[in-house]
DNA sequence: GGATATAATTAGGTTGCCTAATAATTTATA
DNA sequence: TATAAATTATTAGGCAACCTAATTATATCC
């Protein structure tokens, strides 16, 4: 079985076996955990200023999980005092999220080291690597999302 | 802060968190998890048949994950019959770990469909890409664990 | 022979998600 | 207009994939 594997594939499955060790994701910042800070991201992405906040629903699709998963984040993240709830005024089914004024400092602080790091990055695989590994890796999705459509 | 953002780590960092979501690893499989399968194949690539098996510390640096990792995960395995733990014959404290016939039979199954999907990327990216790809990832990471050094 | 190191194991813990169920609210339909 | 259906956020419980601390027995070193 393993003798006819094409070299490439093996290739391929090792490299990928040893990203999957890296958690590029990991966290700058000793209480903040990795996941915390994509939400903290999101809201700051999506959030103007003087703005209402963004919907625990809207959080739930922009990060592709599930909204209780957003509703257990928010709630240590509001523990924490990073961010807020307060009431959506035109839907009482709603809540609308914004970050403190403790929670935009902090994510300053992460943002300076987890783009510093990337910006590394780029810079040491070079630009133009840089993109290609980018497509490629989005023609993986895609083809990985293809075939689990078949398969169902 | 993201306005100055170098455009070509943002675009990377976006395909690295999509490629995050993709769970490659997936078990073709109901009843073998994706952690269980990699320590099969751990076995499989290292275990000569009539062999006296691996032990639970070669199987932990091999995969990199602490023993006692290994060893909960080899617990779920033997009592559902894919490995079977033996004495060591020379090292009272050691444990070898052997596939048993079952586990022979369905991590066939489980190749079959794997690399049948890594066959079918290499194909899908061609196989200069796919070469390049498993490059390029094996630089992130070397990237990553030397800067990550320094920070320590 | 005693100190130190090693091997595997158990227990408990964290992180990062998920689903099912629920209550309240909004929207759609008859 | 009343009811059914859909939507929103939440809570509770669960799983997978790891980790560390502690422990016991054994092997190795001085």
């Amino acid at each position: 079985m393993e003798k006819s594997r094409n070299p490439i594939a093996q290739k391929l499955l090792e490299s990928f076996t040893q990203f999957h060790r890296l958690n590029w994701r990991q966290s700058p910042i000793v209480g903040l955990k990795s996941s915390e800070i994509m939400l903290l991201f999101c809201i700051k992405r999506t959030v103007k200023s003087d703005s209402v906040g963004i919907k625990v629903s809207d959080i739930s699709s922009a990060l592709k999980v599930a909204s209780p998963t957003v509703t257990q984040l928010i709630n240590g993240l509001e523990t924490s005092g990073f961010v807020e709830r307060t009431m959506d005024q035109e839907d009482r089914r709603a809540v609308r999220v914004n970050l403190t004024d403790k929670g935009k400092r902090t994510l300053e602080k992460v943002s300076d080291v987890f783009y510093n790091s990337f910006d590394g990055l780029v810079e040491y695989l070079g630009e133009e690597e840089s993109s290609k590994l980018a497509e490629l890796l989005s023609k993986v999705f895609t083809y990985f999302n293809e075939t689990r459509k078949e398969n169902f």
